[in-house]
DNA sequence: GCCATACCGTTCGCATACGAACCATCTGGA
DNA sequence: TCCAGATGGTTCGTATGCGAACGGTATGGC
């Protein structure tokens, strides 16, 4: 394993290493979310790019999968964006005809979002493109570094939980 | 620690369970976007919203906080948008008078972009609140486990770069 | 049955985000 | 010296992203 820092974390050193700052959890969060962007890049690029598919988009389409039918407010919270952008990400994808909108019977104010064929058979298409990406990428950590990993990101985010929640 | 399947995991093995993907670098990889994205939203909250600043904005001063003046090139590089975003961007903080820019003496196409004395003032104010946090949240693991995550976090923005570049 | 309150999704205004296309400027070779 | 190609930054069009505010619908207490 290589532990050297990345060039952007030696000249933060260089700039700011007398201060009274904690680098430890710096270098966790900071690469946490460098790696995030870098995956995410690799991924429009090489994945979604030919399907002229958005990040956000594929996140959708894959949460309409994983879910089946979903309430807007579900589906907002599933893919974790807000309620206003959620419903621009619908405009988008049905106007692709990869979704669409019906009325709850149970609940005149809430509206139910499911994939159409076409759209299941987008995801379907896409999805294990993606899982390839993620295994040659993942690919340059053991096995058992993935499950490590894994794990540790699940205590991040049950910290930041904890730390919102009440 | 705490290996149990965060709910959307467990939502995943149930819909598509039975089908031939890599689930160990899915956990691995979807993770990975899922705390960024918990992070994120967590110090957009609790650190940038009381100042009334962006996430891009943030990292935009922090990246000419430690690099000093940038060329509008390298800043969008360094912030990890593209150069169009760079010059939205760019606009905003000039509104807000953090940055300014001047011509290259050297290069007439070139643009140079470097901290206004307020906006200095406003990273320096920012920054400490921001890595408290990570501290405060970074703090769920250890200071082992710190270091192991940072570790694996640089493998992999290694890995992508390796399958991007030459 | 009434109504204060909560909740659902949309609209609005604005900032962020990107690819494609664009000019201006620089560079290397003839 | 000149010009073909490369490079730097902006503009354009469109999609994503959010908080605030909005109307329509449901709910709980009375």
């Amino acid at each position: 394993m290589n532990d050297d820092l990345l060039p952007a974390e030696r000249k933060v050193i260089e700039a700011l290493g007398d201060r009274p700052l904690d680098f430890r959890a710096m270098w966790a969060i900071s690469n946490l979310f460098r790696s995030a962007a870098a995956v995410r890049r690799h991924m429009e690029a090489k994945v979604l790019a030919t399907e002229r598919v958005s990040w956000t988009s594929f996140v959708a389409l894959w949460v309409l999968w994983v879910w089946g039918e979903l309430g807007a407010n579900a589906f907002a919270e599933a893919v974790g964006i807000s309620k206003p952008t959620a419903t621009g990400v619908l405009r988008t994808l049905d106007a692709r005809g990869w979704i669409t909108r019906r009325a709850d019977p149970d609940d005149g104010r809430s509206v139910l979002v499911s994939l159409t064929p076409t759209g299941r058979k987008t995801i379907e298409h896409l999805f294990p493109r993606f899982n390839a990406e993620e295994t040659a990428i993942a690919g340059a950590l053991g096995e058992r570094d993935q499950v490590r990993l894994a794990s540790l990101l699940r205590s991040l985010s049950r910290s930041v939980q904890d730390r919102n929640g009440a």
